[in-house]
RNA sequence: GCUCGAGUGGUGGAAUUGGUAGACACGUUGGACUUAAAAUCCAAUGGCCAUCGCGGCCGUGCGGGUUCAAGUCCCGCCUCGAGUACCA
């Protein structure tokens, strides 16, 4: 008998069940709260203990809500879209639905049994056509929309089409494509596939040619939060440029939202940051500079002034003086047009290296200055000075202009450059309070923007700052530039050479795109033959036959990217069985926005930012209520394994213990941790783990094999990954949701230990017997509690309370601990103070609550109970037991009245029998008593 | 390189506003119960010194500083982790 977790625990999630315990309801009377988990991507190998970190913590924030009276909606869904699905499907052939439902189910047993509260109801998956359905529809609003820079928001297309009828593009400031000017008459002329074309330009999911990263490995593209370190982020694979066309969704248009929104959410700082780096925003100006001949008269025209210069963004407008050369992108459009014939063979050759490197080579090789002359020059607009034009891959054609005017003095890169390639450097800032010096005795540029500008007419002796601005209103005046923002986020590429994603609702026509019909969605994956691109290249869906439209027209090919189906689910959650819309007007106005968000932050740049984006925009278009999807996040930290070693002794089948392994020459192998139990391994189950152990033979110390161990990565190939079920068949659900908030902040990366979860075992086991007898009968009585007794309950509904409310889960399992140790001790069994205990314990250990709960004789699920609030009155004391320090050193305590006056105090303290040691012959020079603190004397 | 975060016993960690450093738990040691084991319970447990049942010194990565008082604040370093990577 006692406590028996396996049978309490089946019993209440059964019940939770069929009794819908945590359903969600719009309720008006009630103030809601949202909590809700980054969905899991439902992987083959299950849950390993680090996955639930966050959903534990989520959990109990949830039911501790419900207690509190809100109305709490805490769903939980699938992101079942994802590479590992298709690339088992490429080998096996199984359809990668069959093999995601399979892994959904797995999931699914696996949460049951923690006991979360999610209402599973609203359950959604990304790969469900009826979810699906909305994340297409709302790729055709983006495609129908564009971002108008003057109301800062997206505006329908439709608008734009008719501002284009009456008065051409005039007028227009939008975030689009570079784009020459027409007039009413000029689109009106122009052919319908002419006019689709020019809207491609301004829509908020578009067509182009772009530079895209990709995959060969993968067959595919990728974002560039898909890409880490020139590898891909799925398996590591090299990634190279390459010009593609493909769709993409203009995020740009919303940098500086997103960047101003992050001041409005409450995240941590570090992601804030992260989010910040990756939009990258810069202040700055554009320059022209004008090319000193035109090369080929032929090929300029002549009313395209672009054309005649060459516009460069720098954040340094005043160190214009100090540029000496420009450097153009090996890709930038203008090379070809203004290389002189001299230097095309070179030029070329080294366009054709700089694209044939890989994106790690160009990122690994960065200290490699490399470059070519064109052997054309440009001019300086503010020294006249004829400038050479060079190219190199240091400079890059995705930000900015793609050129940049070098200043050699103050840019450590092109200080580098010039070096090597002997051009000129000229100092145009100084620091304050030095003499200039020859710039050709420099190591290194001075990029510092402390100092006063020097040789540099007009702006001489200015401060950088002051200069700065003196230099934009001069090239302003000048109409050879501007003060300009640039950011380094980049449109998202929207495309994948895959099949297992959302289909575009997309058809061609002469060419053009074309969006379907909402009535048409959703338009669902076809089912093909071969899950591997086609031979002629195209991807899998090409493969489906009858891939067209009831008129005929082809359909697109390519499937929409991993990030899309996750960027709107917190919405449908809303309302995810509603059939008409992506959830209602009612839903969204009562649910709002997510209150509370747990995941990692390896979504810092992905995930986080497209959600953002797509949130903002349906705000825009006036779906949904709130401009920021995500008041409040929190990341948890990442578990680690803690992997095990035993030695072998090389050469032989013998392994020696840990502390022996130095004596011999040894080689340290994984072992499975299962096999593993404070650090000592049962040498029987080793033998039997693989045959090649059969025989194995041992050193031991003092009879045991003691193993050795390190914190590594959660990894099947290291064996050291622990799954819930063994654990929880072990100690149950409690135990372990309890033992996982116990191992430390929430927030913090830790390893994964089992050494420590007895001890939160033996915790529940204790509780148990505070209500139960050895037989399981209540013990509880209706007498009178002590004090003491209330006290201690007191003290732990405050601390509790407050932990919860700050997240410190793990201080709050100690709370509890520390009250359960003092209520055995005062042997406890009163239902005044037992009673409130279970509801205060039930969001960290449910099941142990609701049995609770119903022995003390309750029908309804301790859920609908109201939590306890700590009266004051039970902790005040009479008297406080003062730390007494002398020269901030604590040397002993004294008990005093809590309402004692500061001068008596300071009598009794230096009165007291253990004070004298410490007063012998010295004087007091001060004493500070800070009330129901401390008391420090200092002596002298 | 830049940005952010973290360094506290054998281990995970606590100390919420500058105010008793090491709560709580694991582990270890000793003891009780038991034929025995498991379970349970009790005691000790930062290091060093000690006439080890009085008592003292040192101690929160390192070096300085502010303060009656610093794990906490300031300055300068070291180490580890994460993000980013020629972003002009």
């Amino acid at each position: 008998m006692g406590y028996d977790f396996q049978s309490i625990e089946k019993k209440w999630q059964d019940y939770w069940r069929k009794h819908q315990t945590y359903k969600a309801v719009i309720d008006h009377n009630k103030p809601k709260y949202y909590v809700l988990d980054m969905f899991p991507y439902p992987s083959g190998s299950g849950l390993h203990v680090g996955h639930p970190l966050g959903y534990i913590a989520s959990d109990i924030y949830s039911r501790f809500k419900r207690h509190k009276g809100y109305n709490v909606l805490h769903p939980m869904g699938y992101d079942a879209y994802g590479l590992p699905a298709e690339q088992y499907a490429i080998q096996t052939g199984t359809h990668p639905e069959i093999t995601t439902e399979k892994n959904i189910l797995r999931y699914r047993e696996q949460l049951d049994k923690i006991g979360f509260s999610f209402d599973w109801s609203r359950e959604v998956r990304t790969s469900d056509p009826q979810y699906y359905k909305w994340t297409q529809w709302t790729f055709i609003q983006l495609f129908n929309s564009w971002y108008n820079n003057k109301t800062k928001k997206a505006e329908k297309i439709d608008l734009l089409i008719n501002h284009f009828k009456e008065k051409g593009n005039a007028g227009i400031d939008a975030a689009c494509a570079e784009i020459d000017e027409f007039t009413s008459d000029d689109w009106n002329g122009y052919s319908e596939t002419k006019q689709q074309e020019m809207l491609m330009n301004y829509r908020l999911a578009y067509l182009s040619n772009t530079m895209v990263n990709w995959c060969p490995e993968l067959g595919t593209v990728l974002a560039n939060d898909e890409v880490k370190e020139g590898l891909s982020e799925r398996g590591g694979h090299p990634v190279e440029k390459k010009m593609m066309k493909q769709w993409s969704l203009r995020i740009t248009a919303y940098s500086q939202r997103l960047l101003d929104g992050l001041d409005n959410v409450d995240w941590p700082d570090s992601l804030k940051e992260m989010q910040r780096n990756w939009i990258g925003r810069s202040e700055g100006a554009s320059v022209f500079f004008n090319l000193e001949h035109k090369f080929d008269p032929k090929e300029i025209d002549p009313f395209d002034e672009e054309q005649w210069g060459i516009e460069v963004f720098t954040t340094r407008p005043d160190t214009l003086f100090g540029a000496t050369f420009m450097v153009l992108a090996p890709e930038h459009e203008l090379v070809d047009q203004i290389t002189t014939p001299e230097q095309k063979e070179v030029v070329e050759k080294y366009k054709l290296w700089a694209k044939n490197r890989s994106e790690r080579e160009r990122m690994t090789e960065v200290k490699n200055v490399t470059g070519e002359f064109t052997g054309a020059f440009a001019i300086n607009p503010l020294t006249n000075e004829k400038i050479p034009i060079w190219i190199a891959d240091y400079v890059l054609s995705g930000y900015g202009t793609g050129a940049i005017m070098a200043v050699p003095g103050h840019d450590s890169r092109d200080f580098a450059f010039a070096s090597h390639f002997k051009l000129p450097i000229i100092q145009v800032v100084v620091k304050d309070g030095d003499n200039p010096t020859d710039t050709s005795t420099w190591d290194d540029s001075y990029d510092s923007k402390e100092g006063i500008i020097i040789n540099s007419g007009f702006i001489n002796g200015l401060t950088v700052t002051e200069a700065m601005k003196d230099t934009i209103a001069k090239i302003e005046e000048m109409k050879i530039g501007k003060g300009t923002i640039n950011y380094r986020l980049r449109d998202a590429i929207f495309s994948r050479q895959r099949y297992w994603g959302e289909p575009f609702p997309i058809y061609y026509k002469d060419g053009m795109p074309y969006a379907l019909n909402q009535n048409e969605l959703p338009l669902e994956l076809p089912k093909v033959d071969s899950y591997l691109p086609t031979s002629d290249g195209n991807p899998p869906l090409a493969n489906a036959k009858g891939w067209i439209t009831s008129d005929g027209y082809p359909l697109e090919t390519n499937t929409m990217p991993g990030f899309a189906g996750s960027s709107g689910y917190y919405l449908r959650y809303m309302d995810p069985k509603n059939e008409n819309q992506y959830f209602s007007k009612e839903a969204n106005e009562y649910w709002r926005d997510v209150d509370l968000y747990i995941g990692g932050d390896e979504h810092a740049a992905g995930h986080l930012i497209y959600s953002r984006f797509w949130n903002k925009f349906l705000y825009d278009i006036g779906l949904v209520c709130e401009d920021e999807p995500y008041k409040k996040l929190i990341n948890q930290g990442k578990i680690q394994g803690r992997s095990s070693f035993v030695y072998r002794i090389t050469g032989t089948n013998k392994f020696v213990s840990y502390n022996l392994r130095k004596e011999h020459q040894t080689q340290a192998l994984h072992v499975d941790i299962e096999l593993v139990n404070n650090d000592v391994l049962d040498v029987d189950g080793f033998k039997s783990w693989r045959s090649e152990f059969e025989n194995a033979e041992f050193i031991l110390e003092d009879g045991k094999y003691i193993c050795g161990h390190e914190v590594e990565k959660m990894s099947k190939s290291k064996h050291n990954v622990q799954n819930p079920d063994s654990l929880i068949e072990k100690y149950g659900a409690d135990t372990l949701r309890l033992y996982e908030m116990f191992l430390g902040p929430l927030e913090q990366d830790k390893p994964w230990d089992t050494n420590g979860i007895e001890g939160v075992f033996r915790f529940l086991k204790k509780l148990w017997k505070l209500y139960f007898d050895e037989n399981n009968n209540l013990i509880v009585t209706e007498k009178k509690a002590t004090g003491e007794e209330l006290k201690s309950l007191h003290k732990t509904i405050k601390k509790v309370t407050s932990d919860v409310e700050r997240f410190s889960f793990n201080t709050g399992v100690s709370a509890f601990m520390i009250c359960i140790n003092e209520l055995n001790d005062q042997k406890c069994n009163s239902r005044e103070v037992l009673e409130p205990l279970a509801i205060l314990l039930s969001p960290y250990a449910p099941h142990v609550s609701e049995e609770i709960w119903s022995a003390l004789g309750h029908k309804e699920s301790i859920s609908t109970a109201t939590y306890p609030i700590h009266n004051e009155e039970f902790l005040t004391e009479n008297t406080f037991n003062y730390p007494v320090s002398f020269n901030g050193k604590m040397r002993f305590k004294i008990s005093l009245p809590v309402n004692m006056e500061k001068a008596d105090i300071e009598k009794e303290a230096l009165k007291a029998e253990e004070a004298q040691k410490w007063l012998e012959g010295k004087s007091v020079r001060k004493i500070i008593v800070v009330p129901l603190r401390i008391i420090n004397i200092v002596v002298g």
